[in-house]
RNA sequence: UGUCCCAUGGUGUAAUGGUAACACACCUGGUUUUGGUCCAGGCAUUUAAGGUUCGAGUCCUUAUGGGACAACCA
């Protein structure tokens, strides 16, 4: 496995060459993946994630898992659980511990005294309105304060009773003093401080002064010795002022530290057919249009997993589409081949009928049974064989039966012969039909010198069906997922709502599925403890972990390819 | 009428001044006891215009198109 995951390089392994070339931080490379604990880790994350560890990898340094929790009202310890467990069944392990940004609040604070103390931030008692107001707008340059050139003493004591709590939300923010005329709207006095007075969920009351995400990330960084500091592009007019505060502690700080880190920007993922936006998947799992964040149509890591897919796809996917500084839409249709391509190789086969039609063999004595030898998977002899049971009563696919069908349909009709794979080559004789003119019934007589490994099953014929006996298969429920949406850019129309293009169709429930009765003895061994299977010409599933002995749940991971579907239209 | 970033096939990514590669998707054909897998083949002269150069997808200029930035979010 190891193996075949090849590096592919990209600009960002070109800019750490570059830096170690040149001896930057003394050859160090430490990357960091930094969440935010407010919700769950998506495909989007995914890619960061097999970015960074990667790199961490690669360079030797390792990886630091950092939550970014300097918001503690959106922030709570489910997500974080979340979060490392999803890391860690990607496949990841990071260096030591945990970091949170919030066990830095105490250096932070110092070092914003530090700033005050050099002039370079002052506390603002303005509220949110005035300050944006000053803002200016991208063309017009903003206002300055008229707090911002308070005495540094007077800046101390009011930043240290904001720590007090001697103020309310909102009442006093620090501000860092760059140039409200800065062509770059960041640099125009960002806010370093703002007052929440609200429990987090680590450090609970004790703090009521809490960091911005521009005065905390980059320090983190510089904290924990990162060397590169990955984001994504959005980030980018932001380097500026993650520059600026590490420059100005640097500037006050007695000696050099060994390492500071450099910010480099990769463009996010998107996939199409779904949405990506934390807000978006929200509001999917609170209105219910999903049954929660681990719902398999949902592009969480959770969804993806519960669905089926593997870590190793994932991580395949990751390296497929590659790190570029340019805006893409990938294709849904490279995730699903990633799965596939590994599911392919690595699921037993067994057989399932979804959707049943009884084939009664009229030839074929009654009570007899007849255990077939059936491969677990083509792929990998290693896995081995089975055995299944054939008698007179089997269930097929309704969709494998046609009447007058067209001569490219190579599936089951009257005066047709189709193999039963594993078992005999049959010859369909008749059917039934109810009052409304459903099939009921299909009979078939069965040539007993074809049986599967004989001489006469070399016959070449032209369709090959999976089936399963009446009365050995084992009722399951199966759950088939389509996309979530049927727009390509659910989320990429000025005037309508991405909700507007719920695919209704994109779970369909199957109580009564039948599957042959020993499919466990196929042996589906994967690392991650979910059982995967490939239903014989149907597509991948695995057993979802709402299961029970006595009531067994698939869920449909991907279909086959299917190019018969799309012959016939 | 700002600053910054980006531009290679239907979709992504590569080509690091030397004649467009790989993957997905799509289309042919072959093999096959899964209409799966596998195998073989097809599918772009790189947004435009100018310049530098023996030589430009790559460097320069301009244009065009797309994106980011004005949360007490990250």
């Amino acid at each position: 496995m190891e193996s075949n995951e090849k590096i592919k390089t990209n600009f960002i392994h070109q800019e750490i060459d570059k830096d170690l070339s040149e001896n930057k931080n003394g050859g160090a490379v430490l990357t960091r993946f930094p969440p935010e604990p407010n919700g769950y880790l998506h495909i989007g994350h995914a890619k960061s994630i097999c970015l960074n560890f990667g790199l961490g990898k690669y360079y030797k340094g390792g990886t630091n898992l950092r939550f970014d929790d300097t918001n503690p009202v959106k922030e709570e310890t489910e997500y974080v659980e979340s979060i490392k467990e999803d890391v860690n069944w990607l496949g990841f392990q990071w260096n030591d511990e945990p970091k949170f940004s919030s066990d830095y609040f105490e250096q932070l604070y110092d070092w914003a005294v530090l700033l005050i103390k050099d002039g370079k931030a002052y506390v603002d008692d303005q509220s949110a309105e005035e300050i944006a107001e000053q803002k200016g707008t991208p063309t017009i340059p903003g206002l300055e304060s008229p707090n911002r050139n308070r005495s540094v003493e007077e800046n101390l004591d009011l930043f240290e009773r904001m720590r007090k709590g001697e103020f309310k939300n909102g009442e006093r923010v620090l501000r860092a003093k760059i140039d409200m005329a800065s062509p770059n709207m960041h640099m125009r006095d960002p806010l370093m401080y703002r007052i929440i007075h609200a429990n987090h969920h680590r450090t609970g009351d004790k703090w009521c002064i809490y960091p911005m995400y521009d005065y905390a990330h980059g320090q983190g960084d510089f904290i924990e010795g990162i060397s590169h500091s990955i984001c994504t592009l959005e980030f980018e007019v932001h380097r500026p002022l993650y520059e600026w505060f590490l420059n100005s502690i640097l500037e006050a700080l007695p000696e050099k530290p060994a390492t500071i880190p450099r910010q480099i920007e990769f463009a996010r993922l998107n996939l199409n057919y779904t949405v990506m936006s934390k807000r978006k998947l929200l509001q999917l799992v609170n209105e219910k249009y999903v049954a929660g964040w681990d719902d398999p149509r949902m592009p969480t890591i959770s969804g993806l997993r519960r669905r089926g897919y593997t870590p190793e796809s994932i991580r395949r996917f990751a390296d497929e589409i590659g790190v570029a500084k340019r805006e893409n839409v990938i294709d849904v249709a490279l995730l699903e081949h990633c799965v596939r391509e590994d599911l392919n190789i690595r699921a037993p086969r067994v057989y399932a009928v979804l959707d049943p039609v009884k084939v009664v063999i009229t030839n074929y004595p009654e009570g007899e049974v007849e255990w077939m030898e059936a491969i677990n998977n083509p792929e990998d002899e290693s896995m081995g064989s089975r055995k299944l049971p054939f008698s007179r009563e089997i269930y097929i696919e309704r969709d494998d039966f046609m009447e007058n069908a067209p001569k490219k349909f190579f599936r089951m009709d009257v005066g047709r012969e189709v193999r039963l794979k594993n078992a005999y080559i049959v010859m369909c004789e008749g059917i039934t039909k109810d009052a409304d003119g459903n099939i009921t019934e299909i009979q078939c007589t069965y040539d007993p010198d074809t049986k599967s490994g004989m001489e006469g099953s070399k016959r070449k014929v032209k369709g090959t069906l999976h089936w399963v006996s009446i009365e050995h298969a084992k009722t399951v429920k199966v759950k088939q997922y389509d996309r979530l949406f049927m727009d390509e850019a659910p989320d990429g129309h000025k005037d309508k709502d991405f909700l507007d293009f719920l695919n209704p169709d994109s779970l369909s429930v199957v109580n009564e599925c039948y599957i042959e009765p020993n499919y466990m003895d196929a042996g589906s061994n994967f690392a991650d403890g979910i059982a995967r299977y490939q239903f014989q010409r149907l597509g991948y599933f695995c057993i979802d972990k709402d299961s029970t002995e006595s009531n067994v749940i698939f869920n449909r991971t991907v279909t086959l390819k299917d190019s018969w579907s799309k012959a016939k239209k």
